[in-house]
RNA sequence: GCCCAGGUAGCUCAGUUGGUAGAGCAGCGGACUGAAAAUCCGCGUGUCGGUGGUUCGAAUCCGCCCCUGGGCA
């Protein structure tokens, strides 16, 4: 039975700082749980941890993807299953951390057992959203789906669109592939983290970072990915900060109003982080985490410091605790 | 010091002939079952610079004061 460490929090909270930390002390490997670091062309613009990091303790599933893929939730949970096993395997621990909720529930609790869906199946329904718009397409799915269509609002194109693909190409309605059973890919964590600072310490946060990858390469990098010509709607192309410094680059934007909008997409993703968070969790196979009400670079941090220490102590008994903070 | 123009939401501003205020952006709350840094849904959050007056009633009219721009000295 592998166990492992969980921490989860929004983008900036400083949870690969603590997950390099806790790995370090706890002899432990880390395992990306976000969305956008699995993309070998982000590294600046996601906050990657680099070569550095990656010499002091073994990260697994950064930027092993690339932007061209689309890349999906179960997908990861597969892989970061595996990866789990095989630190468990080698007696490490595997420390998963990252910001993306819906990767911590595919994994802990599972998703239904759907077929994969092929790329023309997903493009002939978008392509049917953009020629009815969204009411029209509304009652389409509303036929081939009325559990579904009746809690999605026509403008979510993105769950409408798939809902139909999925109707289409399995010839089963996605409400009844989803009311299967699913499983989970690993068992609860021992130890699950929440990291939830204050906001206006975040935003501030946040704000500056955008401004630290700049002088860091991030615009070289947006530059290298939009070269590729790949097509706007993968995921990689919609990382924050990608769409605005892209404008800046082709001349539609000018620096300090790309900077301005990419700050404001990082707040807005930041709060919707906040949200899943403190309403999700981790997963609902844990009860209880452990939520911390500050970031490792918060002035109030040792408190919380204090009881993540003793909350460590309780799941991991027999590992060693040799951090001195 | 004098003369103008302004002080209304976090910001930029609107506000009809007096009836205790509304847009954009920002922000806030929420949803989330295989693109999730995605995709959506909802919500004005206010000593109308201060104070005294006119009025049944003042963001709107009058007096005084304060502040900010610009001009003249």
């Amino acid at each position: 039975m592998t166990t492992s460490l969980a921490i989860f929090g929004p983008t900036g909270s400083g949870k690969s700082a603590l997950a390099l930390d806790l790995a370090l002390a706890l002899d432990g490997e880390v395992v990306n749980a976000d969305s956008m670091q699995v993309y070998r062309d982000l590294r600046v613009l996601t906050a990657r941890p680099g070569p550095a990091e990656a010499a002091l303790v073994p990260h697994r599933l950064y930027g092993h993807v690339d932007a061209g893929q689309r890349y999906s939730a179960m997908a990861w949970a597969q892989e970061a299953a595996a990866a789990a096993a095989a630190a468990h395997a080698a007696g490490r621990l595997p420390i998963l951390v990252g910001g993306t909720g819906l990767y911590f529930a595919a994994l802990y609790d599972g998703m239904a057992p759907i077929p994969d869906l092929s790329p023309a199946a997903l493009a002939e329904a978008g392509a049917d959203y953009a020629a009815l718009g969204p009411q029209r397409f509304h009652d389409l799915v509303a036929e081939a789906d009325p559990d579904l269509a009746a809690r999605l609002p026509p403008g979510d194109r993105q769950r409408l669109v798939r809902a139909l693909a999925v109707a289409r190409e399995t010839g089963r309605r996605l409400s009844a592939w989803q009311a299967e059973p699913a499983q989970p890919l690993l068992p609860p964590p021992a130890l699950g983290i929440l990291l939830l600072p204050s906001r206006p310490a975040l935003y501030a946060r946040c704000d500056n970072r955008l401004v630290a990858m700049l002088t860091e390469g991030a615009l070289d990098e947006v530059r290298a990915l939009a070269g590729r010509g790949l097509a706007p709607d993968l995921p990689a192309m919609k990382a924050v900060g990608v769409p605005h410094l892209a404008a800046w680059l082709r001349g539609e934007l000018d620096r300090a109003t790309a900077l301005s909008l990419a700050q404001r997409d990082t707040r807005r993703y930041a709060k919707r982080q906040t949200t899943w968070l403190r309403h999700r969790g981790l997963a609902r196979s844990l009860a209880q985490p452990l939520l911390l009400s500050a970031a490792p670079w918060a002035p109030d941090w040792p408190a919380q410091a204090a009881r993540l220490r003793a909350a460590v102590a309780a799941a991991f008994p027999g590992r060693a605790w040799n951090v001195a903070d």
